[in-house]
DNA sequence: TCCACTTTGTCGACTCATTGGGCAAAGTCG
DNA sequence: CGACTTTGCCCAATGAGTCGACAAAGTGGA
């Protein structure tokens, strides 16, 4: 029997609905801008266009703020966002501190609360959460648009943690739970991908199709958007990249496999690499990251030669990647970005010297920086699309 | 600046058009069926899906077929696709042999066409594209819904091949130059994916969202179909994962590069290879792919390890695939799955031993047998989808 | 055999969203 | 100062889905 699921009839209502993600869109990313300019960008008429500013005003989302320029005519009255409109709490549950903050519809962060773990785990990891949300919710009068939070492991559609190896969760209902709880729209991602979805959301200059986001930190995930939209998979793995195993020989891995990406790429990883390979040449031992950056920039070959390798792990993941996806633009993120340009470069030429020539080419490998709020911002970015029809393809 | 291109704004015609596709594809999918049915499978009102259903039988894509068993009440309308409503001309532009077909609605092959090329290339093998096509044009008196081409190399979404290397093509614009000639909906598309997505719309027995259908023949190449859609990427070339490199001192690929999947795991690489190892050991020579079968399964040694061994590359870059996508269903087609089991084995395990357990445990290989007219009928599907909204997932 | 009930397919009045013409207000420019 | 442009909105028309109703055509039990 063929599958006899079928997606939902399309009515008036989504037609609106798109519509009105256009006008809000505009207004978002070009500012300022009049009814009218909106019109044409958009190519709705003139009276559509205003109908769904008026009902952006009505939602106390949009606002008339004086007039613009004429360019021959009458002067354009122009609208913008009001960007405290709505405040969004996004989590970020990280490897020994879960980070908070209440976001405005930019993603500007208006206040923080954090919480170090100490070892707790769990439930208790779970009262945490609550005690940060109630925290950044207290004292909170303007409309809430919802509580994202952003998690390591995998997360199913309903926000059910399946997998988080660290935090000893296992099929967590994290998301029913806060519903429950809060009465507020809730998201639960991968952190990873929440990074991604940011990097991609508020993006100011280029923002492309379709982008990979890789966080490269204690662990190694990434997020796939694609046609503007968050992938997740058939299983809500997707990117999960961290535990591909580039060499079956390789070091044990927490997953259970032997030589993941992780074991050769991640943060510990390179500290454990250099650290073994300055014992074996009785060299000082560098007990940072940002120790080994700084003897790689000044050419110490031991150094280089770690962040060379590691960057060539993750270089041929990325060839992985754009063969299959050719998506052009791939953005490192987290705290291994320290170690700058030698590893980018050793990145950029395994990637582009292991991918057929016409499709590494267009390919670009962007440094993203430690982007410590992108897992808040992506969460809140999350929120913006799922809540506001914030999106930006179709 | 941030982009300011807008997707299109919707109009209630779009709506239509929605419906309009669930109702095709609840008669397409679900065979002889009554109105009422439609409506309640697909959610629209009965009002809505009996006038949907009579734009179809207008446009002479359906009829009515008598009456169904009742359920207690007036027995229903059965209402069916007419499968000859309208034909395809399809087009697989081989590496030695140019095939074409005319198909009608479900994919079924009316008549068949092929040119040996005979070294002919350039404007000589435009040429004899045109020949086919006029050939099943000739004495073809109902409606064409269009023609469709599937080539190797990266085709980019109006119809021009920017690379194909055994036809010197180079920035062919065939799609413009058939549309200018034919004046029929015309689709050109590379024949992997062509193949993957006639993979994902035949389907009888599953179609779930996603599917990576990756063809293993003289070269390698994949057809990556995402949310019911076939991903194209930002240069067009999603899926040509054959020149992902997996050795970087292999041998060398007519693509420029050394060690690409190709020269480790396609056909010819499997022969030379076999070729190689045979001689070395000075045994018997195999002739074909057939006879590597057919020693594999007779548990020579030799043949058994130079199919495994390909077997293992093509399971490593399926692991990438999966780990970054977390697609379940990955299909193998073409001429090397006549090595059979022992070679899909090896596929598997290399396959789910580098990725991460749980995004392996639900993954499945499966194979598509060789898989002849593939192509053709993908460029079928492509022009059923494009043409009649035939779509699956919205 | 008859009657209550169910299911199907269609009709008509209604709602809602976009369209397109028109128009007044408010500018520019010669 | 007048011709022209541009903006923003009003209004009637069109098109699509909804909802209630109804006749036709079945089933099934009394």
């Amino acid at each position: 029997m063929v599958r006899t699921e079928f997606p939902a009839k399309a009515t008036q209502a989504d037609t609106r609905a798109h519509n009105a993600s256009l006008v809000l869109r505009a207004i978002y990313d070009l500012g300022p801008i009049s009814r009218a300019e909106i019109a044409r960008l958009t190519g709705l008429t003139r009276t559509s266009a205003g109908e769904l500013v008026a009902e952006l005003q009505a939602d106390g989302l949009a606002q008339e703020v004086g007039r613009g320029p004429s360019t021959g005519g009458k002067a354009p009255t122009l609208v913008s966002l009001i960007d405290d409109a709505r405040h969004v709490v996004a989590l970020d549950l990280g490897e020994r501190t879960f980070t908070a903050a209440l976001l405005d519809l930019r993603g500007a962060i208006q206040r923080r609360a954090s919480r170090d773990l100490d070892g707790a785990d769990g439930d208790a990891a779970v009262t945490l959460v609550h005690d940060l949300i109630d925290e950044l919710l207290a004292g909170q009068h303007g409309q809430i648009l919802g509580i994202g939070v952003g998690t390591p492991g995998i997360v199913d559609g309903e926000g059910t943690i399946r997998w988080a190896v660290n935090l000893s969760w296992t099929d967590l209902p994290l998301g029913k739970g806060l519903a429950a709880h809060y009465d507020l729209p809730i998201v639960v991602a991968n952190d990873s991908r929440a990074a991604a979805f940011a990097t991609f959301l508020f993006e100011g200059e280029h923002r492309p199709a379709n982008l990979i986001a890789i966080k490269v930190g204690h662990g190694i995930g990434a997020g796939v958007v694609l046609d503007g939209e968050l992938f997740g998979g058939d299983g809500f793995g997707a990117g999960e990249i961290g535990h591909i195993v580039m060499e079956p020989d390789g070091a044990p891995c927490h997953c259970g496999r032997f030589g993941c990406l992780e074991t050769v790429a991640s943060v510990p990883a390179i500290l454990r690499r250099a650290f073994v390979s300055a014992a074996e040449h009785g060299a000082r031992i560098p007990q940072s990251m940002d120790a080994i950056a700084a003897a790689a920039a000044a050419g110490d070959d031991l150094a280089l030669g770690v962040v060379r390798s590691a960057g060539r792990a993750l270089g041929s993941a990325i060839a992985s990647l754009t063969g299959a996806l050719d998506v052009h633009r791939i953005v490192i993120l987290g705290g291994a970005t320290v170690l700058g340009e030698p590893w980018f470069e050793a990145i950029r030429d395994e990637a582009r010297r292991r991918t057929m020539v016409p499709l590494g080419r267009d390919m670009e490998v962007v440094n993203g920086g430690p982007a410590d709020d992108a897992v808040l911002l992506g969460t809140c970015a999350l929120l913006l699309t799922r809540e506001l029809g914030l999106t930006v393809h179709r």
